[in-house]
DNA sequence: AAAACCCGACCGATCGGTCGGTAGGAGGAG
DNA sequence: CTCCTCCTACCGACCGATCGGTCGGGTTTT
């Protein structure tokens, strides 16, 4: 797990995270990734923490402002992160596979907070900043878009429903951490290229082959 | 949605589901799948039937026993009823697109079950009923891979990672509740069925095509 | 001394679950 | 027919525990 500082997204806050409150956003991470936000208390965060409730409340108001950086911040920084990786230049098969790989590492690099964020997406009642986490969503989704239409143009890709194979990939690689185990033999990245080799041949065997 | 009744497990009832029984677990599963078994109380479930929270639990021991049914008897159903649909003496292409397609209309048959079942499924605390679970997923899991072996076999399919290829396509299929929409232009079988087009033949365009 | 950090104790609200008791239909006895 | 009993379904009120959140005051750092 890579340094959570640098993907959380802290809105209002008056500058960087302290060591504390980087402490209570990983640990919570975690927690909200293994047993869900409400079934985690406040009381649990700041033991796993090794402070009091009432300290707890001093770096952060109230519950929704531990959940909303990392879920906020995991949805923008997985797009930006995958937006820098696709190469330019490159043919669409080639995107379509940076898209996979750096998708896969992002999740590998910050795992629960991917989870979390997956999972509380749509159990959300927050309806305010639900609005900007699916802007992000959806720019990240006509990212992968514009790849597939850029591959049906240049003759790369035959596809009847661009929509669709969207969903496709993006189910495939959204399901990977209900399955992904992390000491496993495969890196994640490695799996991501398994995926694109599949989803690019088709497991149907070709007459040609 | 089809009659809940039908793929309820009741394990160790007398007898059928009353009509007030099917009531509470039809109410309870709509607002689980929504909002999650922590996020809905008891008196919420009771309020939308319109009954006391004493009478509730007069039909159910306690909040895990209204779980329970629903999530066990997907589980179970769905897998009993995809096995069912494959039929035995097609070629593999044409059972993987059974195991899909019935897949989708068991989704789209029970979509709050199925929805309740899937997200619960690694958040549940219970470890006892968990192993059960697990066992016909597993079961189900096996059957998809029996699919893909066999055309590997017969020459049908090119697959390098059964596992892999497995994961790939249940991938798709449930991540399809995230994003579906009942009130949409297609069927959920007929977004299996592109799904199953686009799985054995790649989105990648053939030499040959 | 000021500011940041921390805590024990407490708050009202809500949680899952229990209690004693009521309304009403079924059924047998007189 | 009436009377009594039993049973199922139902409810208002209540329980201890825990929830998210607050408060006044103590300690440490600057």
């Amino acid at each position: 797990m890579k340094n959570l500082a640098d993907i959380l997204d802290l809105e209002g806050a008056a500058g960087p995270p302290t060591e504390r409150m980087l402490q209570i956003l990983t640990e919570a991470c975690r927690l909200f990734a293994t047993r869900g936000f409400d079934g985690v208390s406040v009381r649990d965060i700041a033991q796993e923490c090794g402070i009091s409730k009432a300290t707890l409340y001093h770096h952060f108001p109230d519950k929704d402002a531990i959940l909303r950086p990392l879920v906020m911040g995991i949805t923008r920084s997985l797009h930006q992160r995958v937006l820098g990786a696709i190469p330019s230049g490159a043919d669409p098969a080639e995107k379509l596979r940076a898209f996979l790989t750096e998708s896969a590492r992002f999740f590998e690099d910050y795992r629960w907070a991917f989870i979390v964020s997956s999972t509380v997406f749509w159990t959300d009642p927050q309806a305010r900043q639900r609005r900007q986490r699916i802007e992000w969503r959806d720019r990240h989704e006509a990212l992968l878009r514009g790849i597939l239409e850029e591959g049906v143009r240049s003759g790369a890709f035959r596809i009847a429903d661009i929509g669709m194979a969207g969903r496709l990939v993006l189910g495939a690689l959204n399901w990977m951490p209900k399955w992904y185990d992390p000491k496993g033999p495969l890196p994640a990245s490695a799996i991501a290229e398994q995926f694109h080799g599949m989803l690019v041949a088709g497991l149907g065997a070709k007459p040609g082959g």
